[in-house]
DNA sequence: GAAATTTTTAATCATTTGATTAAAATATTT
DNA sequence: AAATATTTTAATCAAATGATTAAAAATTTC
């Protein structure tokens, strides 16, 4: 028969679902986000919804924990070398946030604002907190700078490099840019932030 | 008689609603903001929250349009300054941020929340695009660094300025820092940021 | 102080929205 | 191929939510 195997039966409902809940969540939050846009991003009748899922917010939970390790789960790895220099993982760090940000724009004002909304929820459940700060990252910003406190640098290396996509629509409109040189700026900043947190580390 | 003038009525209705509409769609944003919300933060009745504003957008409307103010609007008359040094007005945008955003932390993410909600809408209201390019303040970024994108600074200097209040949780959770320890972070940052900022510009 | 106006309230409406259900369609097992 | 299990659908439910209304209360005007 010709119909045996749906040509896009390939990818199961279940994935069908998770991807369009990615995408509508992802795009318009939690609360903004009705399980009827989901179903009809997936193309699918919305009671699947349930039957797969349970629930809008057992759905949400799923796509929310991935988020979390996209954004921050990638980072202990790099940071926690014990060989590596500070230098190298700053510039190992930004590239591979500007490379993800590039293709998950969305990804950071997303994830901070979910967690704003139920901070001891989904704050606690950053285990990044005592891993981080026991990584050699910070042991290394120690000894660099015994005057500052760690974070401050954390903050700014996380500032230089997120907010860009945070803030896109302003700085995009204050620059009168096109996609393609705001995607350019992204780029010569894979280069620029290291450079500019070598220059913060050193000044005095 | 004892009660002519109530206690309280010298805030008139209108401003008390409007009031905790500021504080509920700030905390929560537009979508996760239910008018009941509104009407029992301000302990009055649900009804009258139509009888003044006619509608929940209408009250949003008039709460983001203060709030966009609020973010950007005080930029422009710093930034085009035509005898203020760059490395001043640096110093003097960076202390009234985080003099703004240490009174009103949840201002950044909301703001740029709703804005991403709607891009087109907002991005397009906010006339800091033509303002601020044509500002002195671009024009001496040209100056200094002719080499580069002066849109490359803004980012890093509003990254490193909202930054840390748009990540709060996630940050304070990542240091183990008290909201005391954290806010004597942000005093801290105050001059730290244009001394940072000083060292960018320099370094090639 | 009576009449008119404005403000406030309680009750209710209409829609939206997350979820359920029973039946139909499809796939799997025997 | 019949029986069974799984998946999908259309219809519907119940609760939540933005908004309205008519009456009551308070205030202002005359």
């Amino acid at each position: 028969m010709a119909k045996k195997k749906p040509v896009e039966a390939d990818v199961s409902t279940e994935e069908k679902i998770k991807e369009a809940a990615r995408k509508v969540f992802t795009q318009k939050g939690f609360a903004a986000t009705r399980t009827r846009d989901i179903a009809e991003e997936a193309g699918l009748n919305l009671a699947l919804l349930n039957y797969y899922f349970r629930s809008k917010q057992a759905l949400f939970e799923i796509v929310m924990m991935e988020k979390l390790q996209q954004l921050f789960g990638n980072l202990y790895p790099i940071l926690d070398e014990e060989i590596t220099t500070l230098e190298r993982k700053v510039e190992m760090v930004v590239h591979a946030y500007i490379e993800l940000l590039s293709a998950n724009p969305d990804l950071p004002l997303f994830v901070l604002s979910e967690i704003r909304a139920d901070p001891e929820r989904f704050g606690q459940r950053i285990q990044a907190g005592k891993i981080l700060r026991d990584s050699y990252f910070i042991k290394q910003l120690r000894e660099r700078r015994p005057d500052m406190h760690p974070i401050q640098f954390v903050m700014s290396i996380m500032g230089m490099t997120l907010f860009p996509f945070i803030g896109r629509p302003v700085l995009q409109a204050i620059g009168s840019l096109s996609a393609k040189e705001y995607q350019a700026l992204m780029e010569e900043r894979k280069t620029l932030i290291p450079k500019w947190i070598g220059a913060i580390l050193k000044v005095k």
